[in-house]
DNA sequence: ATCATATATTGGTTGGATCAATGAACCAAT
DNA sequence: ATTGGTTCATTGATCCAACCAATATATGAT
């Protein structure tokens, strides 16, 4: 595989709704639209989109999923507050948006509570098919290091039988898929991940549930501190 | 308020596109759709639930939004695995559907570990008018002891400045909503969580953020003790 | 003033037409 | 035989116009 492939992710142009949706959402985000306001009747919102109703309504329901509007047959269409959301896309929204790095910070600060507690909990839990999973991605020369990465932590977290550690790992998966190149990149962090993989898979494979823990909150505490690093050195520049 | 008036909530017929949804996230989530399956074109579809394309359109985006299909403009509709999306209302859904109660347990196993940091972080960052808030609310004697729970909660999230924290609480809320009053009905259960949040508040106030993490724990764990009990009752029933 | 009713407003659904992206089949050049 | 370009059928995206259904508001009777 080509290094460039790494960063190679296909392109597909928003579609229209979608970036009506990008639109609306940042206005109800920014303060712009306050939670309450009754918004246009969708006929006049397509008029000022210059779009079709129903590609209007498309975007609608979008923002409805995320909990930003709430939309009342025969009434009208009201804004919503987004701290009484309980969708964890709009945190992701927030990190996109990179206008503070307080999203992402959030973010590592669940991250750093909940993850070590998942390895604990995998490592009770955890089938000998688990323990192969883990094995068969950290042996691999196929796969790049954070590709192993995202790997074991999935693995990880099927061992707990929690439903919602995958949902939440995934989550933390998109907001790191792009950062991550920058702290994999550098092959001190790379080699450091490639021994949390070796040290983490035995832990649990020999069921030992505190060492775990404690080794999955080292190399969270350990690539936290890189990242805060990178990004106070991006704000400063 | 009356007694009827907490388990009162206004019946809204769900939309038509909302009812192809819940069909078709059925049976991507119990496995009749297995992943990667092509469903039929929208055409075809809206045929056979007999619906105009434009409505099951509508469901489609929102089954995307669930990240359990992918659709491709020019190709099809795919289906996903709903174990790599990363979208909380999937777990909401599984709760509801009541099917096991495995769901409901990771709930309250994810609760448990990040509801008592929470509390410690809230106690150490938390401003005057946070504290201000709480005692407020705990005063109160207009709402019910759940009400003041949640809303107790949300404030002690709030403190953290954590906007996930927020996002999480409100997940949580949603799904104890209904299971709430089984709780809050024991008049034994609601002098424990007034006691709870008096305890919270002055821990919170004095920024004690071990104690503040210890009550919050306690609560936590006299709670779920509750609430398996309940679950393993209704189970036998 | 209160309640029932009519009306206007607004979101929900439908049918049908057209635009645009994709994949597969085919062809041409190497 | 492989690669790259072209054509065409399929399928999703958008548009348009009409009508259905729920809600709020205005109207009028009591």
């Amino acid at each position: 595989m080509s290094v460039s492939a790494v960063f190679a992710r296909p392109i597909t142009r928003l579609r229209l709704h979608e970036e009506i949706v990008t639109i609306i959402q940042k206005q109800i985000m920014n303060g712009t639209i306050l939670p309450g306001t009754k918004l246009p009747p969708e006929r006049e919102m397509a008029q000022t989109f210059n779009v079709n109703r129903t590609t209007l309504r498309e975007a609608l329901h979008k923002l409805e999923t995320l909990e930003l509007i709430e939309i009342r047959h025969g009434d009208g269409i009201y804004a919503r507050n987004y701290m009484e959301s309980s969708n964890l896309e709009l945190v992701r929204a927030l990190v996109y948006l990179e206008e503070t790095k307080e999203p992402l910070i959030a973010v590592l600060e669940i991250r750093r509570i909940l993850i070590p507690e998942m390895a604990f909990l995998a490592a009770k839990r955890r089938t000998k098919e688990h323990v192969d999973a883990l094995r068969q991605i950290v042996r691999s020369g196929e796969l790049s290091v954070m590709e192993k990465d995202i790997q074991v932590h999935l693995i990880i977290a099927r061992a707990t039988g929690n439903l919602l550690y995958n949902i939440l790992i995934n989550f933390f998966h998109q907001i790191y898929r792009d950062l991550g190149h920058m702290y994999f990149n550098d092959p001190q962090n790379a080699e450091r991940s490639e021994a949390f993989h070796r040290d983490i898979c035995v832990a649990i494979q020999k069921q030992n549930a505190e060492s775990a823990r404690k080794i999955m909150a080292d190399v969270l505490q350990y690539a936290e501190t890189i990242i805060r690093e990178y990004l106070a050195k991006r704000q400063g520049a």
